[in-house]
DNA sequence: ATTACTATCATCCGAGTAT
DNA sequence: TATACTCGGATGATAGTAA
């Protein structure tokens, strides 16, 4: 937003009057007194603001810009954070092999931070849930390189930061999968199933 | 706020990386694509927004500053109070030394009218407030004086007033702190731990 | 295709000053 | 005192074009 219209507005001049000089304006926006001057019959010349004997107010079409980009703002910053609702079960020990093995526990480290904890946390979608899980893909994930020993190769994994019980944790997903599971695999850096019922709240961190 | 910026947040640019070409951009803003690009390459500089092969994210600094005007503005247009909420967290026992030396008891009472209770309430920000920190750097801080022993020297300390429960306390800042933190140092003329549950709400008091 | 450099033109800003 | 004019220099935008 301009400028000296948002200063107007923190000055008060929405609701009222209020008293300023060229040479105090002037100041608080870091500009000359002539530019201050010039700049405020711009936004009088627009009809965004209203002078008498030197004092000033915003005029409702004024008001009317500053609402239309704060009601934007509001939209756009407000909007809930993401998160997932769904119920710990049961894997098949899979993440407890693959978080073992040195490769892929290096590879977390180096990607996000954290060493996981071996094994992850199983969490079975909510019905209601299901449609959000689409949204992953509309978020960035950080790779996790995958690794090839003598026998095989373990693909990359792509990670979604969240944050299960305060803790800043990761939702994995093979990068080479290819249906789209209601089952939400998590790692940690600590054991987490111990410490939370049964009923998960994952916040997507972004 | 910067017409570029505000467009990328539009465009989704805070919450991941978005492909737009400054040729859209262009048109979009309705400038050149030349200009665009050199726009682009400024905010890049300023480290607002960062970019990985063409596609553009708002950086951290970035979403502050954007925050830090739609506090203001959300603050101005909705009458709101600032707060912060966060969890009770225990300290280290600092902030019960620092309070009990006589040099900064008496500077508190100088410069907030209250003797602080010996003991500070180290507050955790939830993870969707972090962001709000910022705003903090925006307020008047009153200054609390430091003082000298003949073994070291205390520093400054900015305090900001505010509402805890019903009580006027103040959230503290060493004036030479290099980090920002995510836990608030909270003085109150009385103990304020026993009276509140573990989840708390700072009204900022201006 | 894209980004971004250079040169030129336009707009903005500050100093001096009239009112 | 104050606001706001003119003018020269600084900063910004566009067109052409290289990479």
């Amino acid at each position: 937003m301009d400028n000296l219209l948002f200063l107007l507005l923190r000055l008060g001049a929405h609701k009222k009057f209020v008293q300023s000089t060229t040479i105090e304006i002037g100041n608080l926006l870091k500009m000359s007194q002539q530019n201050a001057s010039r700049k405020i019959l711009l936004l009088e010349k627009e009809n965004l603001i209203e002078r008498k004997n030197n004092l000033i107010k915003i005029t409702k079409k004024g008001m009317e810009l500053i609402l239309q980009e704060y009601l934007q703002l509001k939209q756009l910053i407000e909007c809930e954070t993401l998160f997932f609702v769904g119920a710990v079960v049961e894997g098949l020990g899979e993440g407890k092999y693959y978080l073992s093995l040195p490769g892929y526990k290096k590879a977390i480290k180096d990607a996000l931070g954290f060493e996981p904890y071996p094994g992850t946390l199983n969490l079975k979608l909510d019905e209601k849930e299901h449609l959000k899980r689409a949204y992953l893909k509309e978020l960035d994930p950080i790779l996790v390189k995958g690794f090839s020993t003598k026998e095989r190769t373990f693909g990359d994994l792509f990670a979604y930061p969240c944050v299960v019980d305060n803790l800043k944790c990761a939702i994995i997903v093979p990068v080479r999968t290819h249906h789209g599971t209601e089952i939400l695999e998590i790692i940690a850096p600590s054991e987490l199933k111990k410490k939370i019922g049964d009923k998960v709240r994952v916040e997507l961190d972004f």
